[in-house]
RNA sequence: UCCUCGGUAGCUCAGCGGCAGAGCAAUCGGCUGUUAACCGAUGGGUCGUAGGUUCGAAUCCUACCCGGGGAGCCA
């Protein structure tokens, strides 16, 4: 048996593949098969003059996504898609499918997401799948040959703390329990027993947070080393994300292809510095005038853009009355994405004035929202690393800054593109007292942190780490719209199912 | 929880007070190189649910259910 992914090796051979069918085309005496094995996709072509009547009979049953074993000569073509197709001799059907309801055609969200159990199947999602894959194999090769060691937290944890997100809660034999938020704190321990340790897991949050950006179960990685302070930890994360990135671009230039993917940017992130920038010098831009200015150019931009859609609709219009089928078709389909480009310009348009305000009117010491976020983050084409924040915004644990106790030693790396939020870190605090007082103030019981203070009575030492929300970084990478198609199964609001 | 947009054939959508429609999918037929194939024919409906206004409601009003996007919160 042969995988499509391997058909460059077997050309003029005679082979057998086992698959599905993705999608088929016929005439009077000749079946086009494009077959699916997981590795690919090829098209296999059936002569009926070359093949037994079973086989004939057989290849005009085949609906899409029908199982069958096909036997051929390997040759290379280029009309055929991966440059290579099948002329078959013999095929046999293993079952023939009926009604599969996702077809080559378009489909809306809901439809799809009832169906993500098949929805997978399908060329961009495989595709996603596949950089998913790489982005984790790449994450465990640069902290592998870094020296790290992989350790699990638990997912079972008895404490609510951290403050304020809402967690799942379940029941424990008779106790209260909470699925994890973090494996943080057990890594901090897991780091003073090994030095460098990175956790790779799923968390939960219970937030109904109803955004692209969101999922109620999500993987995170989180490295943790002793004797790190927040620079070390800055240019780790750095060096990680560019890692990663290179090998995506490395070894995934089929799926970014298939996925329509403009590397350009991410080209830019592995070879330059990415920006570093303090909270009080994030919260001048958003004031600046210069920021003002490029959100009215942005308005002015968008309002063009808007009249141009709206002439090229007319046009559109005009020429479909006499148009040919196909181009009707392909009328239709630009029209489409014209109102929903127009959809997305009015949002914009309402929304930027708005985002022009609250930049404007932005306090020192607030949390950035979304808004700010995209702000900061339009202006440059790769990531950026915003460190020391105010230390009320920022969780208990975060050392202050000791040439100002106002600030908090925390980094968050923020992706281009719309992507937000991939990182965030710290480095931890290590004085026993100092961390006593802060759990004091956020008015956390003391005694579910006995064995994390633990680690500062017995040889405490200055350490950081940080975590990367895997799926937000599939996201960017990919180029997807939504984090629901970076994980096989997500789990959202209202989303249980399949 | 709040704001906002939506729910019409298996799918994607049009229709927005007066006979329930199109494309794709399905079924049948045609076509020797297709590639979201093409061409012809056929079948296919609880217009999200409940109530109201009206001579008449998919269309207007009210409530509820479900979904998308966003705010808050965050990776």
């Amino acid at each position: 048996m042969v995988y499509i992914k391997k058909l460059s090796e077997h050309v003029d051979e005679k082979v057998t593949l086992k698959g599905w069918v993705y999608n088929y085309r016929s005439s009077k005496n000749l079946y086009f098969i494009e077959l699916r094995d997981g590795s690919g996709i090829c098209q296999c072509v059936v002569a009926r003059d070359e093949v037994p009547d079973e086989a004939w009979q057989g290849a005009e049953s085949l609906r899409q996504e029908s199982s069958l074993e096909i036997t051929g000569t390997v040759v290379e073509d280029e009309r055929s898609i991966g440059g290579y197709e099948l002329q078959v001799t013999d095929l046999n059907v293993i079952q023939v499918a009926e009604d599969y309801p996702i077809t080559p055609k378009e489909h809306g969200v809901e439809f799809l997401m009832e169906n993500r159990h098949l929805w997978l199947r399908s060329q961009r999602q495989w595709a996603a799948m596949r950089v998913r894959n790489e982005i984790i194999f790449a994450i465990h090769t640069f902290f592998q040959n870094e020296g790290f060691i992989q350790m699990d937290a638990p997912i079972f944890t008895g404490n609510a703390a951290e403050g304020t997100t809402t967690l799942f809660e379940t029941e424990y034999f008779e106790e209260q329990a909470y699925l994890t938020q973090s494996g943080q704190l057990y890594g901090e321990a897991m780091a003073m027993a090994h030095g460098l340790i990175y956790t790779f897991g799923p968390t939960f949050r219970a937030e109904k947070s109803k955004t692209r950006r969101h999922l109620t179960e999500f993987w995170m990685i989180e490295p943790e080393m002793a004797f790190y302070d927040l620079n070390m930890n800055m240019d780790l994360a750095e060096r990680f994300v560019k890692v990663i990135i290179g090998r995506v671009l490395e070894n995934c230039e089929n799926e970014l292809n298939i996925l329509e993917r403009d590397t350009e940017n991410l080209k830019k992130a592995v070879e330059h510095d990415f920006p570093v920038i303090s909270y009080t010098d994030a919260v001048e831009n958003l004031k600046s005038d210069e920021t003002a200015q490029m959100l009215d150019d942005m308005m002015e931009s968008r309002k063009q853009e808007k009249e141009d859609l709206a002439k090229e609709k007319e046009e559109l219009e005009a020429e479909h009355g006499q148009a040919k089928k196909w181009r009707k078709a392909q009328i239709d389909q630009r029209i489409k994405d014209i109102a929903a480009r127009v959809d997305q310009i009015e949002e914009d348009l309402r929304n930027i004035p708005e985002w022009k305000k609250s930049a404007r009117e932005f306090e020192w010491g607030a949390d950035f929202g979304g808004s700010d976020e995209t702000i900061l983050t339009m202006q440059y084409d790769v990531p950026i690393l915003v460190h020391r924040y105010p230390a009320e915004i920022k969780a208990f644990y975060m050392k202050r800054d000791p040439e100002d106790d106002k600030l908090a030693l925390a980094v968050d790396m923020l992706a281009p593109e719309g992507y937000g939020e991939i990182i965030g870190g710290s480095q931890r605090e290590d004085d026993l007292d100092v961390l006593l007082e802060r759990i004091h103030e956020h008015d956390l019981p003391e005694n579910i942190f006995d064995w994390y203070l633990d680690l500062r009575k017995y040889g405490t030492v200055p350490h950081s780490g940080f975590g990367l929300g895997l799926e937000r970084t599939v996201a960017w990478l990919c180029g997807l719209h939504h984090v629901r198609e970076t994980i096989p199964f997500p789990r959202m609001m209202g989303r249980l199912r399949p």
